[in-house]
DNA sequence: CCTTACATTTACGTTTACGTCAACGTCAAT
DNA sequence: ATTGACGTTGACGTAAACGTAAATGTAAGG
């Protein structure tokens, strides 16, 4: 039974590539809330899991404050029938939000595609006019 | 022969929903290049197309700086092998963005699934016990 | 002619998400 | 005892993406 792992600073931002600086702030706005040993802060694991779901949700464009109400929404203890219907219209939002960013990412994978193609048939062409040279 | 429509700068701000401030905005960083009449700008098919790539750039969390990158280089007549070349490395980094944000959404709508769940259950607990009363 | 509606430029303000010192504490190693 | 290596708390700086007046033009309608 390892007691749950913690985790210095340095830790999680060498893991996750991103700095000391930014991890505190993400503490200032909320996202986290370390312990302290002394004056050090001390991560859980759910601190880590935090920090994971908050640059998933960077990596899509979602804005801190954003992130912050998803993470809240996601721990809350959620039990009468108006909040949770409330949290299912937040849960559709944020899925429709979703199916229009896979629409977008299927749209320019295709672009990026058909430039591809083209990038490689201009270069076969200038393969060619180099090798007849 | 419709001679390929213009818009004005209140047409295109109502069609994307986006505000005309914005419009110039994204003209002041070159990502459009309406003419005049006037003093007035007239955007043609083109501009439009811009701006749709623009925001679609936007909804997948690009910041406008590297949206001009990529519309350049999709207009820009790269020839030759190295500039080919180039064009391919970035298009390849685009894609692997891609691909870590298709990931990245497929977690959430899986995660997303189970609260709904989780919710329609309480839901159904719920709904009992008020009918049990 | 006057107002209304929409356009323009200039310019300063604002929010977000950190970066970047500065000044200091602390613990281990030399 | 001193030197790094890592941590801390302010506090100010900054780039991005517009928002928000303010002052002005101008074409159409009553």
């Amino acid at each position: 039974m390892s007691a749950s792992r913690t985790f210095t600073i340095a830790e999680l931002a060498d893991e996750f590539d991103v700095t000391p600086r930014a991890i505190r702030f993400y503490e200032d706005v909320g996202l986290l809330e370390p312990s302290r040993a002394g004056r050090n802060r001390v991560y859980t694991q759910r601190d880590r899991t935090r920090l994971k779901l908050t640059l998933r949700g960077k990596r899509l464009g979602l804005s801190l404050s954003e992130i912050l109400q998803l993470v809240r929404m996601y721990d809350s203890e959620a039990d009468t029938a108006p909040q949770l219907n409330a949290f299912l219209d937040v849960l559709r939002m944020h899925r429709s939000q979703l199916e229009q960013q896979l629409d977008d990412i299927r749209v320019m994978l295709a672009e990026i595609g058909q430039h591809e193609q083209r990038c490689r048939r201009l270069l076969a062409g200038a393969a060619k006019v180099t090798a007849s040279r």
